[in-house]
Formats: structure tokens, C-alpha cells, sequence
DNA sequence: ATTAGAGTAAACAGCC
DNA sequence: TGGCTGTTTACTCTAA
């Protein structure tokens, strides 16, 4: 809610692309979660799929096999991204917006990304279902280079063998490949629904082609054994045939693995638990029809049996559908088979990833059931630093076990350690006056709420500036606005820290709300009170940033994440996506607004006295500056002068609030602002 | 080495 | 007169 501030300052935070000063010989952390979504990756072509360009060699096939899990992976990698990008609402934009945030995401392969980078740009439930589909697309790619040795196996001893015996094993091989495409199918349906994976329906065709990029597309597959068979097989024709068959429905195509003795898939009848897959086929079906008015394979009104999306007007009709199109056969028990892979398999990837969570958790001492530090570090990007001295002590003393904050409020003093910062981010003696180039910071308020009841207990210096503390406290009330005493009680009340020491820190507050511009003094009915001017306050630490992408990169790490968003998938996607980035995608306007700290700041010193706003960048020089500004020499007039609201870029709104207030009312752009 | 932001200390003035 | 509030200056430290 609250704006976020240009100049937190974290402690102990993962210090961006900076690192840490030299005095501490820290390494550079690896940067946030948003940091490390930066477009690096080139990306591979996104368009990847068949080519109907006529014939494909084994080895492309199975090439072009791999590349497409790895599409599958990536496409789900691009949905599981884009969920994050708006932590709101994950569900509303699964698959429209795609194409958004996770840009640097698609760009980079689901292999480019190292661990570190997927846990900072995931959540963990989100990372676990990418490394599924990782590890789905690496299962994938074993089987295909296990048919590939077999394909050259086959090859190898082909020319002295029969015709027919070639044949038969060949159409053993075309089965098995397409088993594995039926398991590459499932699983994606299976992802699907779990909404995993977004894809369109297709109605029109069958559920092979409702996997346009992540699957071999089944007009595809004719040419692709064509070209299989190509090396002057005999069995040629027949292949050719059988994979015309594949252009039609799912059923014609996996009807076509119906020869039972050359079907590898369906010569094991036994499932892993021993039980005939006939038996429990028919009977799973029959099960669930018992349940009265739902079915698990029945649900919005189409069928869910995998592969296929038959749409049914009600439970008997799909009944009818079930039995009818679903009955046993051997299709139907391949599908089961696949399924029960796809399950087992999830099943092992799950055990997995729950082992792998417990051991980073024990090596991270957190609690399995904690969820919040996770957050941490994206809270703590390293801000400018500030109350130095007491950061070293604090940031210290965990280590050393004398102050031990509250479990929930660990992460503030101890942050995770970021991988590449190590131990020498919290060692002993180290400087701690951290400052990192992110002129925009984290979130002071979402930090203080989390660790709320540590810093009141705590005597731990907050890792904020004056500056960000006095916002704070101001930006916590109704009216935004504090008198001086109202600020040291917040302080008091607030941070156990600020309960000694009065004489210092009071007057670093007084220091601070006279030094900073952004703190402007009311003259109230009830004598001064302080607020806020946000703008000022975000303009009072220009970013030393050019163009670059660390422009981006502390851009995004400083807004507030709602409007992060926006500018970050319009920055990215317009620095690595350029064929999703219409020219009117990117609306400028936004973009200034959200990002008010161009680097047209930088050098140029904060200008309070032109009253045209000619001597800085419009948006951010309205008048209402000047006049705030002057609040502090003459708060009558300023009063009056800002009444009437900034001319432009400078949203006022409540201007109907009481006349005491009208003042106070440019806080909350600075909201909108962030 | 330079520069800038931040913290600290202190002097000073005005007001109650 | 003393305390509070507010302003200003100087200095130090840290990081860029």
C-alpha cells in the first residue's frame, strides 16, 4: 500500500549488482528475484516446432522431439512466470499474459536458468512444477535417445534382415515413438489440468493438435517416419500409411498401436502394482461412474480422459462417451498405462522436490511450515545504506547469537544468504553501512509489518534511513501528516532501538525533517505537523543509472510491485521481446510515470525554485515542488499555492478533503506513484 | 581519488 | 529560564 521508498536501506540484503563495499570483501550476491529476471538469456526460438518442410532424419526427429519438450518446459516455465508477474491474480492471467513478464523468463531455456535463478524468480510451488517439467522433458529426452539407439540399432543390423522382420520392428519403434508422444501428451494434459500448462483448445481437430507447439503436431508425423524410414526402408509404405492415420482423431491415431505382438507398450499388460491393466481399466471407469452425479473423468461439460476433450451435454451422455469411446481396448489401456507413468513419475519428481525443499530449508534454518522468510530477500534489496553503525552490530550479533530476533522477524537481521553472498555478508566486524547502487528500495512498510513485532522488541537498529522511517511514520497515519513528538513516538513505539538514546536519534530527526526536502512542515490548527512529499522524497536520491539494463534492473527493484509489473514486462519486453512489444505496448507515459527517477535526474540537482519546471524533467518538476518547497519558509502561502493541485503528471487527488488536510493530500500520489 | 548520501553532533534561534 | 522545535553547519563514514 504504501509507497515504496527510493531509499531504504536493507541490511544485509543481497546487494543487487553491486555487491558490497570493498572494506566488507564481500562477494556480489546474486541479485533478487527481479534482478535476476533480466533478458540475459538469448532464447531459442520460441517458433520451434515442425516444419512441415518435407522429411526429417532420426536423428532430427529425435532432435526435434527434444526441442519440442523443452518447448513444453519453457511454455510452462512462460505460464508459471507469468503467474508470478502479478501475484494478484495469478489465475485471471495464466494464459494471456504470457507474454509478459516472463519474457527474460521464455528468453532464457528452462536449462539456461541456473537453480538460484529459478528459486529467485519462482515461488517455490511454482518451481517445483517447473523442475517437474524440467525433469518431465528430461525423462522425455531419455526415452527418445533410448529409441534412438534402438532406431540405430535397427539400422545398423537392418540390411541383412528381412523385410518383415524390419517391419514388424520398425512399427514397434513408430509405436513406441508415439507412445512417447501420447506420454509427452498426457503429461501436457495432464499439466493442463492443473493449470499448469495453458493451452488453446483446439475443438476443431483432435487432442494431438491441441498441443500445436509442445507436441509433434500430427500432420507432422507422416512426414517425420517418412523421413524415419527414408534410408530405403521397405517398410516405408506402411509407415507413410499409418501415419496418415495419425492426421485424424487421437483415437484413429493411437488406434493405430493396436497390433497387440508389436506393440511394446501394450505387451506389458501388468502395471507396476502387478495388476492387469485390462482389469483396472474397466473397473477405475466403472468406479467412478458409481458416483452419483460427478465423475473424476467428467468436468466442464467435456471429458477428461487424457487426450481427449469430447464435449458432453451432461453425466449420461458422457456415460455414453465413456463407454463408447473409452471402453477397453488397447488404446485405453495405453492411455492408462501413460497415465499411471505420468503419475509415477510426478510422484518421483514430487518426492523429489519435497526432499530437496527439506534440505534447503535445514541448510536455510527455516521451518518447513515458514514460508515468509522466502520473501525476505526480495524485501531486502539493498538500499542505501544508513544507520551503519547499528546495522554492523545488529547484522552481527545474529551470528553471534546475541541478539536472536523472533523466528518470524529472522530474516531482517539474517537474511537468507543470498548464494553468492556467503558468509562474508554477516561476518563479524565487516562494515555494514551497506549501499547499493538500487536507489529505489524495498518496501520499508511490507518490511516493517513482517518484522513489526521484532523491531518493537528488538534492540535492533532498523535498517532504514531517517528519512524512510519519518515517511513511514507519516505515511502510517490517516491524515499523513505527523507533529515532531507524534514522529518520536512512533519511533518509540515502533523500535525498540529508538527507546534509548533519545537525544541522538531525536535529533536525527530533526536533522532529517529540516535537511530533506520531501518533509515538508504544515502549520496546522493544531500548530506544525510534517508530511510527506513523495515526489521529492522519490527525486531526493536520483539513481546513478544510465540506460543500461541495471536501470531496469533497480527500476523494477525499487517500485512498489503492482506498478513493477507493467514497466518491468513493458522494459523487458521491449529489450528482449521486441515481436511482442507493439510500439504501442509500451505506453511512455506510464512507463515515466511509474519510473520517475529516469536518469534525467541524475546530476541535475534537485530544483526547487523553477517555477516553469523547465530546468528538469517536466513530470517530475510541477510547480507544487517550488511551492512545497517554500512550505517550509512560508507554510501559509504554500498552503494556498498548492491548493489548486499540480498541473500536470502531479495527481492530487482528495483535493475535497478538509481544508487542514488540503495539504497533506500530495501523499497520495505518491501511492499511485509507486 | 572523488563524490554523494547518510548519520551524528552541535550551535543557534524562536516559541511556549 | 528551561525545554521543545526547527534550522543549519560540520564532520565522519560508507559506497558508488
Amino acid at each position: 500500500m504504501m509507497v515504496e521508498s527510493a531509499s531504504e536501506t536493507i541490511r544485509s540484503a543481497p546487494s543487487g549488482q553491486n555487491g558490497v563495499g570493498s572494506l566488507s570483501g564481500q562477494t556480489d550476491g546474486s541479485s533478487g528475484g527481479a534482478t535476476g529476471t533480466t533478458a540475459s538469456g538469448t532464447g531459442r526460438d520460441m517458433t520451434t516446432g515442425a516444419d512441415s518442410n518435407g522429411e526429417m532424419s532420426p536423428a532430427e526427429l529425435l532432435h526435434f522431439q527434444q526441442q519440442q519438450a523443452l518447448q513444453v518446459a519453457r511454455q510452462f516455465l512462460l505460464q508459471q512466470a507469468s503467474g508470478l508477474s502479478s501475484p494478484g491474480n495469478n489465475d485471471s492471467k495464466q494464459s494471456a499474459s504470457a507474454v509478459q513478464v516472463p519474457v527474460s523468463v521464455a528468453m532464457m531455456s528452462p536449462q539456461m536458468l541456473t537453480p538460484q535463478q529459478m528459486q529467485q524468480i519462482l515461488s517455490p510451488p511454482q518451481l517445483a512444477g517447473v523442475v517437474v517439467g524440467i525433469a518431465l522433458q528430461e525423462y522425455y529426452k531419455k526415452q527418445q535417445e533410448q529409441l534412438h539407439l534402438q532406431l540405430l540399432t535397427q539400422q545398423q543390423a537392418g540390411k541383412p534382415q528381412p523385410k518383415e522382420a524390419l517391419g514388424n520392428k520398425q512399427l514397434a519403434f513408430q509405436q513406441q515413438l508415439l507412445q512417447m508422444q501420447q506420454l509427452q501428451q498426457q503429461h501436457l494434459l495432464n499439466l493442463q489440468r492443473q493449470g499448469l500448462v495453458s493451452l488453446q483448445p483446439n475443438q476443431a481437430s483432435g487432442p494431438l493438435q491441441t498441443l500445436p507447439q509442445a507436441a509433434v503436431c500430427p500432420t507432422d508425423l507422416p512426414q517425420l517416419w517418412k523421413g524415419e524410414g527414408a534410408p530405403g526402408q521397405p517398410a516405408e509404405d506402411s509407415v507413410k500409411q499409418e501415419g496418415l492415420d495419425l492426421t485424424g482423431t487421437a483415437a484413429t491415431a493411437t488406434s493405430f498401436a493396436a497390433p497387440p505382438k508389436v506393440s511394446p507398450p501394450l505387451s506389458h499388460h501388468t502395471l507396476p502394482n502387478g495388476q492387469p491393466t485390462v482389469l483396472t481399466s474397466r473397473r477405475d471407469s466403472s468406479s467412478h461412474e458409481e458416483t452419483p452425479g460427478s465423475h473424476p473423468l467428467y468436468g466442464h461439460g467435456e471429458c477428461k480422459w487424457p487426450g481427449c476433450e469430447t464435449l458432453c451435454e451432461d453425466l449420461g451422455q458422457f456415460i455414453k462417451h465413456l463407454n463408447t469411446e473409452h471402453a477397453l481396448d488397447d488404446r485405453s489401456t495405453a492411455q492408462c498405462r501413460v497415465q499411471m507413468q505420468v503419475v509415477q513419475q510426478l510422484e518421483i519428481q514430487l518426492a523429489k522436490e519435497s526432499e530437496r525443499l527439506q534440505a534447503m530449508m535445514a541448510h536455510l534454518h527455516m521451518r518447513p511450515s515458514e514460508p515468509k522468510p522466502f520473501s525476505q530477500p526480495l524485501n531486502l534489496v539493498p538500499g542505501s545504506s544508513s544507520f551503519s553503525k547499528v546495522t554492523v552490530s545488529a547484522a552481527d550479533s545474529f551470528p553471534d547469537g546475541l541478539v536472536h530476533p523472533p523466528t518470524s522477524a529472522a530474516a531482517p537481521v539474517t537474511p537468507l544468504r543470498p548464494p553468492g553472498l556467503g558468509s562474508a555478508s554477516l561476518h563479524g566486524g565487516g562494515p555494514a553501512r551497506r549501499r547499493s547502487s538500487d536507489k529505489f528500495c524495498s518496501p520499508i512498510s511490507s518490511e516493517l509489518a513482517q518484522n513489526h513485532e521484532f523491531y518493537k522488541n528488538a534492540d535492533v537498529r532498523p535498517p532504514f534511513t531517517y528519512a524512510s522511517l519519518i515517511r513511514q511514520a507519516i505515511l502510517e497515519t490517516p491524515d499523513r501528516q505527523l507533529t515532531l513528538n507524534e514522529i518520536y513516538n512512533w519511533f518509540t513505539r515502533m523500535f525498540a532501538y529508538f527507546r534509548r538514546n533519545t537525544a541522538t536519534w531525536k535529533n536525527a530527526v530533526r536533522h532529517n525533517l529540516s535537511l530533506h526536502k520531501c518533509f515538508v512542515r504544515v502549520e496546522n490548527v493544531k500548530g506544525a505537523v510534517w508530511t510527506v512529499d513523495e515526489r521529492e522524497y522519490q527525486k531526493r536520491r536520483p539513481p546513478k543509472m544510465t540506460g543500461s539494463p541495471t536501470l531496469v534492473k533497480n527500476m523494477i527493484s525499487g517500485l512498489s510491485y503492482g506498478a513493477l509489473n507493467a514497466s518491468y514486462q513493458a522494459a523487458l519486453a521491449e529489450s528482449s521481446f521486441p515481436l511482442l512489444n507493439s510500439p504501442g505496448m509500451l505506453n511512455p507515459g506510464s512507463a515515466s510515470s511509474l519510473l520517475p527517477l529516469s536518469h534525467d535526474d541524475v546530476g541535475a540537482p534537485v530544483e526547487p525554485l523553477p517555477s516553469n519546471g523547465s530546468s528538469s524533467p517536466p513530470r517530475l518538476s510541477p510547480p507544487q515542488y517550488s511551492h512545497q518547497v517554500q512550505v517550509k519558509e512560508e507554510p501559509a502561502e504554500a498552503e494556498e499555492d498548492r491548493q489548486p493541485g499540480p498541473p500536470l503528471g502531479t495527481p492530487n487527488p482528495s483535493a475535497s478533503g478538509p481544508p487542514e488536510d488540503r495539504d497533506l493530500e500530495e501523499e497520495l500520489p505518491g501511492e499511485e506513484l509507486s
